[in-house]
DNA sequence: CTTTATAGTTCAGAACGCTTAACTATTTAG
DNA sequence: CTAAATAGTTAAGCGTTCTGAACTATAAAG
């Protein structure tokens, strides 16, 4: 099959759809006084559950150091709690506080808004349609070669 | 039909897809030395094919003065080319060099990266099956109601 | 022609984000 | 038990990025 073509209308859909998506949640981001970094990060720690402070650094693609003052702001800021891993006290984990994840969702429904709009536009037949497709790229992707930071 | 699911379905696409993309380009900006302002910025001169100074700035939520020294620095690093613009000598039309958009093409190819490994595990009849549904979701934001930048 | 609005730049000052280096505490290896 | 490795914090310093205010230049309105 053309795989060209194939590849050329996934990059296009993805084009699109992070255009909407990053505008809305730039857009966010600066209503509520984070930076992009800080979501990322809130995003990350969400997405992992727990996450220690070297580990967000190296996702993040900065230093320990770093990442520790960024932690240290969003702690100030209530967003996340930062407790002694029981494991191993050397380490801390990272989890969100329940503000937290309100200004996470509220970010994700922020980005995610034009999607009703959208939505509004199908018809039951394009929905699913489109349905079939999407869990299809969800299931596929989900059991990609899971790809670890690429270590410098 | 129970839209719910579905836009949860597509939902949790943009989360994947935005989280395999976001960590590619992410990781490309640190590598070539770029801020994720400035590959914003960039897209948005690209899409846009000439753009203003305020123009900018609204779009990425900051003043005309930060987007006028941003723009400084992306013309010092020969990314954009700033000229006067001749129907109205107050303002700039912002365009990309050559090497600004050999700079954004390779981002796109780097945010974009894990799309050929996912095309890779489907079938040509889920690679058919999606691509029709791709096509009706482009087709179908590009009619959404264009956003204009939300004034404040 | 004068006034007002618009587009962009510059500057000073504040805040941020990052790095390296030094340091503490804990765990693991020999 | 000692030495080395690991996790995180803190401090100093540097460059970036933002804002508000002052300024230049052009355009539009009266």
């Amino acid at each position: 099959m053309h795989s060209d073509l194939f590849v050329a209308t996934l990059e296009k859909w993805i084009k699109v759809s992070m255009h909407r998506s990053m505008r809305n949640i730039i857009h966010y981001a600066r209503k509520s006084g984070l930076s992009m970094s800080h979501i990322g990060a809130l995003f990350h720690i969400h997405r992992e559950g727990k996450c220690g402070v070297t580990e967000l650094g190296n996702h993040l693609g900065v230093t320990s150091a770093a990442s520790s003052q960024m932690l240290e702001r969003l702690v100030q800021q209530e967003l996340i709690l930062r407790t002694e891993d029981p494991k191993d006290r050397r380490g801390k984990q990272i989890v969100l506080t329940d503000k937290g994840i309100r200004v996470l969702e509220e970010g994700i429904r922020a980005r995610q808004r034009w999607l009703d709009d959208l939505t509004e536009t199908l018809s039951d037949g394009e929905k699913e349609t489109i349905m079939v497709a999407l869990e299809i790229l969800i299931d596929k992707t989900r059991n990609l070669n899971q790809p670890i930071e690429p270590e410098s």
